[in-house]
DNA sequence: TATTGTTATACTCTATAACTATA
DNA sequence: TATAGTTATAGAGTATAACAATA
């Protein structure tokens, strides 16, 4: 009961070697493969929990926030209101959260866990807690308190607005 | 001649603030906003060029790798070789790349840029570039410094061998 | 007019099975 | 039998247009 096979497959002797060294110089294609291997892993932890990165993401924003309105997790989660409709299907199929009429705006849901929903929250915020230690468990101490806010300044920087010049044209850069 | 538009919207002021403290101590979240930030604008960056950040990726290996085998060029990037496919079709019928029947294997093409592949390779590595420079433009030398080893390091630590009792059952952690 | 939730749709990315031709 | 490239396919993830009900 301890999960499925979790095994990768590696074993490809390439008979040459392949220099990969000029994308890794940019942070974006190491931010891709980094999140790839860890999506993939996360997916398999929320897998016995009968979630999904996305479905977990947004069971976390209503336990944190009972009563908000789609539109709000969908801001939130940086997801467009039409897909957001599905995952919320699937946690309200799942009896984790319910869809409830809201009291000031007759278009709109408020939602709110179960107590199941809340259960359950409780289980995989632990599990991916875990899993996130495991996967910074080589990092000093320095690095892993820097990692988070980092990250979030590049997702910061990205949005903001970005000067035609930037986007197209090109600034000196070495 | 300066692209398009790159706008952004955002000025949705929601009613209520909505807190996703809970996900943000998580790194895989964090990497997955700001990845998903990123390749929007590395792919708005690209598109000038007819690249997205896949063929990109493909076109710089092959520069960088004259002679590769298709399946080479999958493990490198870590793509299915299926999926690879569509990639090498189009740098090919874009005249980026051309297949040579290897010599060695006939059952194997050996991918190689042509005249137009090696140039749009320069300027196209210049242009991410200097987007990977405006992104992290907000870092400190320090942490420019650490984020790429960092981020190999995660993925080198969530594809090493998961034990059983990791993946689903879970240590003590806090 | 604008917004909420929704449907429909489409395009990309990722992943697996199975085929062919070679090895 | 195993591998290289391919085809077909399926599932997520992401994005936009448009509609009904309501504001």
């Amino acid at each position: 009961m301890a999960g499925g096979p979790a095994k990768r497959r590696k074993p490809k002797g390439s008979q040459r070697d392949i220099s990969d060294a000029t994308l890794r110089r940019f942070s974006g294609y190491n931010m891709k493969r980094a999140f790839n291997t860890v999506q993939t892993d996360v997916n398999r932890v929320l897998a016995p929990f009968g979630l999904r990165m996305v479905t977990f993401s947004a069971l976390v924003i209503i336990v944190d926030n009972p009563g908000l309105r789609q539109s709000q997790l969908a801001d939130a989660l940086s997801v467009e209101r039409p897909n957001l409709v599905l995952i919320v299907d699937d946690l309200e199929r799942r009896g984790l959260i319910s869809r409830n009429p809201s009291p000031k705006d007759r278009r709109a849901y408020a939602l709110n866990p179960t107590d199941d929903g809340a259960k359950l929250y409780r289980a995989a915020v632990a599990a991916v807690g875990d899993h996130d230690a495991w996967i910074t468990r080589h990092l000093s101490h320095a690095e892993r308190a820097a990692l988070i806010p980092v990250l979030q300044r590049i997702e910061a920087a990205d949005r903001a607005e970005v000067p035609e010049e930037k986007a197209s044209g090109r600034p000196q850069t070495s």
